[in-house]
DNA sequence: CTTGACCTTGCCATGATGGTAAGGTTCACA
DNA sequence: TGTGAACCTTACCATCATGGCAAGGTCAAG
């Protein structure tokens, strides 16, 4: 029953528009991600079209699952090169996925601060055809500024 | 008791540096605002400076707290031009607030997401100096891909 | 006159991605 | 054999709001 299929892993070389469909990565972002050294030496065909193996694929989609958890290129650049270390120290991971957590977590803060006070604002303004408006009395600066005086 | 200071406020003019230190906006942002058209055609004397006048100053502040809300430059052309005009009706302003209110609650959502991802991963790695780092087994696709077979 | 603190304009950089242009390659089909 | 579609290549520009730097003009105090 064991198909006698010729796996040949590593003839398995697709272009890039394959290696995007597989990978959910856009052409475009894959070449970017290349110029940026996050794929080692992609293998090029006579024509010199980019060849892309497993291997590739994997890393793509790797990248691609780091950029969805808001990881920065620099940072998955550091992620990619630790996954390929088989010495690494998993604190070092967990260093760099702590400190985009913690700043993930100021992030949310400020704009949770921002939607805030805009709702407040918002809830204060009756929204109809009249001009006064309690979001634009705030813009302007109902709280009195402390520089207001000529020093 | 009232104190005879010619007020003046016409002739209240001011060079870029302490528009700058009255309105909390770097002077590179005061150019870049006037290069925008936020700013009404900017007084200039003899030499060449720039002359703001408390008007500009006041308008500055409220791009800044616009800013400070998280509005972009687009919506904040907008609330300036509609806090320059008594037709305006509340329903516009609040609108547009909405509308950034909304995006902020979309993209607080999207990253918090990801926050809640990467808290459950960090939590899962023990972070010593052993190589097996769940992290990074979840980066590397412990969730089989649709898609891993040659279609 | 020099020095330092201002001001001016203009260009480049950020970060991650998209768009577009101009051109080469491959493959299928008439 | 030609043609056209669907690929691929590189290169440049745009986004968004801001900072930085360079080269030079202006002004006031010493």
């Amino acid at each position: 029953m064991a198909a006698n299929v010729p796996v040949a892993e590593h003839a398995t070389r697709v272009n890039i528009g394959d290696a995007s469909k597989r990978s959910g990565v856009s052409a475009k972002r894959i070449r970017h991600y290349e110029s940026l050294n996050l794929l080692a030496s992609v293998a090029r065909s006579d024509n010199g079209y980019r060849q892309y193996s497993e291997r590739d694929i994997r890393t793509l989609r790797f990248i691609q699952r780091a950029r969805s958890l808001g990881f920065s290129m620099a940072e998955i650049a550091e992620l990619v090169s630790l996954w390929l270390n088989r010495r690494r120290a998993s604190a070092t991971v967990k260093r760099i996925a702590q400190t985009h957590a913690d700043d993930l977590t100021r992030r949310i803060g400020e704009m949770q601060a921002m939607q805030q006070a805009l709702t407040n604002l918002i809830d204060c303004c009756h929204g109809d055809q009249r001009p006064d408006c309690p979001i634009l009395e705030d813009l302007a600066g109902s709280v009195p500024t402390p520089l207001a005086g000529v020093g």
